[in-house]
DNA sequence: TTGTCTGCAAAATATTTGCAGGGAA
DNA sequence: TTCCCTGCAAATATTTTGCAGACAA
């Protein structure tokens, strides 16, 4: 059993994380690569890539699973979201998270639920 | 505004539609497709992504998203998924659709909410 | 006959990974 | 000095699309 690996501060991820943070509107990868290469022109994709999932592996911060591609969200608490059928625009829904939801899953599938996320589809004001 | 366009019913669109209500395990695009091509080897890929799309916007099936890509499902009615976050597998979940948490969601957001999906995350009876 | 649909292939999109050098601790 | 991390580039994976011929209605 290998101990855990030992991370490493890097301007780069930094970087990642400060974009990820500075931000509400729930950027995708290559949204994020976009606003580090501002800041670093030398900045590759799979650097941002690779530090987007590894800050999502220990929890900083949260991938969103959407149709179209992932998000990625300071926020990690469990929280649900809304998006845009028509721009894809993606907001935090202050809905009440249902932990009873997972109880209820679990036991009708046999599965042992850990958490669940709730993707709202609609339109977004200036779409409608 | 265009008037409908008038579908065809094609062998090939048939095969696809069939793959997908002969199983119950929200098979992917390319299971989909190796299976479609067991019955018809010469059936091509896009011909396969354009039925799913069709079928899934005309409503007769469903596209369901999750980590990892997109799935397909016989069931058009609103309902839950659990997925496995070690082998992949994805099951229906029974659990009561709430139909007012898409309004709540609206309140909160200003957008117009039509419908809402969720996805459990855990670990299925063999992987556990 | 009309116009949708198909197979093929290329393109577009999204993400991961091998490798050799760089740098944090 | 160790070994995790980076840039680069190639590899994967997934899905879409242009086109000419095929076929359902």
């Amino acid at each position: 059993m290998p101990a855990t690996i030992q991370r490493r501060n890097t301007r780069q991820r930094q970087l990642v994380l400060d974009a990820v943070t500075g931000r509400c509107d729930h950027p995708t990868a290559e949204e994020v690569y976009t606003e580090v290469r501002q800041r670093d022109p030398k900045i590759s994709r799979g650097t941002v890539y690779r530090n987007l999932n590894l800050l999502s592996d220990e929890g900083t911060i949260l991938t969103v699973h959407v149709p179209g591609g992932n998000r990625f969200d300071l926020r990690t608490d469990n929280h649900s979201h809304v998006m845009c059928r028509r721009c894809g625009a993606v907001v935090d829904a202050p809905v009440t998270y249902n932990a009873h939801a997972d109880k209820e899953a679990a036991r009708a599938t046999g599965y042992v639920v850990e958490s669940h996320g709730t993707v709202f589809l609609g339109l977004c004001p200036n779409c409608r």
